[in-house]
DNA sequence: GTCTAAACGAGACGGTACGTCCGGTCTTACA
DNA sequence: TGTAAGACCGGACGTACCGTCTCGTTTAGAC
């Protein structure tokens, strides 16, 4: 995004923070408040104090917005706990993003994945930003598993993340029925029980 | 939508079918084509020869266009194949919706879910006129599965179902990786083969 | 409007005026009532139980159907009075006329000239269905002023006819002013006495 | 329409003269070439080359914008001569007004009076904007008239003013018959002169 | 201390789509 | 055949945003 700003200060005024985060504040509880609807420049603009151009200055479009919003407010605020069980963790952490998405996180994850049908550069921006690096978390964890013996050794991680969050979006996206800590702790003994009958 | 056609022929001017399902034909073909943003009412009108209000006549917002195009062009494409294996039947037709949903039905899914963050009816709709009744179905062969002791007989139906379509759902409107059916069927074993090491 | 009542009955239905008449009356009474905004087809149709399709089947457009409306019911409902002079009948005539003007005859007919400015047949209807016949009437009046010596015998009737009623047209269709039977006097006055003071 | 533009400049883009230069001068035209019917807002933008969103922020529909564009336009074009006669002033006023309203001038004012019919701050504008102004002119002159002894002292200017200009206006929006200069100098001489005869 | 270029607020501008309203035409069922 | 009902095409309305642009003002660093 940005080259060069290594050499010498460049003249003029240089680029308050306040500014800028002012917009990305406003941004993310629009988007926690409202949703995708209410998520407007404009509205952006009103609640930041910022003119509309100085938005357009740092971010192109409103998708990008969006997401910058998104991941400088709320992206990271969930890590993994660190148990001698990988298993353990990796329930306990679904059980955690489930709490936390089931509320206001959700919405916004909701919006932004919207946003994305119609918009590649936001959906592109996602993903790097959010969703592969928290793949790349979990895979860890479930290394961790398969090293010491909890997990099969013949385990495709893509599958197995897909498998145990995949759903959590799943409920956030298509709300058919609401989004608890208690129902992703069932979804993670399920799955790493299986649906066999054990003999 | 409407019951209650049986009766006596109303004053009226019938409603030309013709006009209700170039329309939804429109509508559906346009959302496959080029998703939500080239969604318009206008490119509906002019596509299948209607007038703009003439739509609106039908469907109060392009929301209620968007739902009913899908249901009534592509909804009802895949069914469960029934033979003695309940496992198998899952599995054959998680790797026929994987299928069937990678193409451009999948653009269709993810549009209508993107519609339905900012429209509550137009989610509601979706709900109820397609992810209901697909996971009634689904909990249907999971219960056959049950009786004749291929499955365990104390699952939790939705949670099975959301490890089971979460992903494939996820897959569509978070499309890290491509959707195929070689990978809705790995999904499958894993999840009802479970996680854990077989002793 | 309506020719050939008296010869041997068609086939069919007969055409009971009845409805004819019950259009032409909601007609005017909405012309009256809203002016040409609220004058709708379809408030027609409403308020006199009619069908749309009736109305269009006597009537080409809406313009003809205000002129219709307008001539049937309020047209001709001020004649002149006949006394010895002439000056008085028309005097007398003007503050009648001034005075059912002022009330919602005067939307009527407000509403008529304006249709009529984006409606040629429409405007041609009011002045030959309305405004030429009633000038004709007036211009009788002033030849008899003319033959008693009321009136001067070079005037040019035309002229005289615009100076005279001119003004309460403008009144209506400019309401710069109220219309008052005290000001159509006061009109009359000045006009027949011109404005040249009397040696 | 603006005072108050000589203090400090305001802050954002000034508004570029041009664009509303050139819509209004599209109005007016569209207003004299075709009259209110082909009078849309979609046509002053695609002649004047605004776009609509211009358009509408400028004026709050398109009866504004048409007393707007008239007045901007066409309104102040014909001032009063100024001779020793107040009756000869009058009455080549008159001819002159005749001269211009007979041609497209004419359209446009029979435009605006008929948008005024259903349009209550239109009629309001060309009321405040025109047809007061212009009245107050032409007392000045009848009371120059009755100062030097040309016309009577007990005259009512209202109505005076009202017998000379209502016909004007009756006569462009009722054309039962041309509107030409030779026609106003016969009805000055009318109204001036009286229509009783001279003992 | 001045100079100056970028940041910033404000808002004009061209566009595009929305949902509404109405006009006029056409097609049916019923009387 | 007249009438009620209402589907249909078409076009204008006014609204809401988008993203671009052009200003005047502010301000920290360069000089």
């Amino acid at each position: 995004m940005s080259i060069s700003k290594s050499t010498a200060r460049r003249r003029g005024r240089p680029q308050g923070d306040e500014v800028k985060i002012a917009i990305l504040k406003a941004a993310n509880e629009l988007l926690e408040e409202r949703g995708l609807a209410g998520f407007t420049i404009d509205a952006v603009a009103t609640r930041s104090g910022a003119a509309r151009s100085s938005i357009y200055r740092w971010w192109p479009n409103r998708g990008a917005l969006a997401i910058a919003g998104f991941l400088a407010e709320t992206a990271q605020k969930i890590g993994y706990p660190v148990t001698s069980s990988a298993i353990a963790d990796m329930k306990g952490q679904m059980m955690r993003v489930a709490e936390v998405y089931g509320q206001k996180v959700g919405r916004t994850i909701s919006a932004l994945v919207a946003q994305g049908q119609s918009d590649p550069e936001a959906l592109r921006a996602l993903l790097d930003g959010y969703v592969l690096p928290r793949r790349d978390e979990a895979k860890k964890v479930l290394a961790r598993g398969v090293a010491n013996g909890e997990l099969r050794d013949d385990l495709d991680f893509d599958v197995v993340v897909d498998a145990l969050y995949g759903p959590i979006w799943y409920r956030i996206l298509v709300p058919h029925a609401p989004l608890t800590p208690d129902w992703a702790g069932r979804l993670a003994d399920h799955v790493f029980g299986g649906l066999r009958p054990t003999r």
